[in-house]
DNA sequence: ATTATGACTTCAC
DNA sequence: CGTGAAGCCATAA
């Protein structure tokens, strides 16, 4: 993260700041929001960093699948938590009713 | 420059 | 539903 380099990395952030509560998104969504779909990897490197960074929900984000993959790297069982904080049902790191909180930037987020 | 790795995705079995 | 293989791209060694 030298320099503007980072850009990227600040529109995730930018977009997983604006997930709404009780929602989830994934980083496949985030990407494509961003124009990269192949880049959904990087979309997870980035809340690697942002998992120790404030203000970044990055709970909120999951894999396809709606599994929480990362929570490891949250600090064991600390994502179940926040998203059942949230209203949001999990079962072995896999969130229940993924596909009524998904929310995708894409169409929920679109441009004006 | 090259190889390995990963909070991913999709398809196939 | 689980596992495996191929595709994808940036970071690390």
């Amino acid at each position: 993260m030298e320099k503007s380099k980072d850009n990227f990395f600040k529109d995730v952030y930018e977009v997983v700041k604006v997930i709404p509560y009780g929602r989830v998104t994934s980083y496949g969504a985030v990407a494509d929001y961003l124009g990269s779909k192949g880049k959904a990897r990087m979309v997870g490197w980035a809340m690697h960093g942002a998992s120790r960074t404030n203000g970044i929900p990055a709970h909120r984000v999951v894999n396809s699948s709606g599994q929480m993959t990362g929570k490891i790297y949250f600090g064991d069982n600390r994502m179940e938590k926040l998203l059942e904080a949230e209203g949001i049902k999990v079962s072995k790191d896999r969130i229940l009713d993924f596909k009524k909180v998904f929310w995708n930037p894409s169409v929920e987020l679109k441009l004006d």
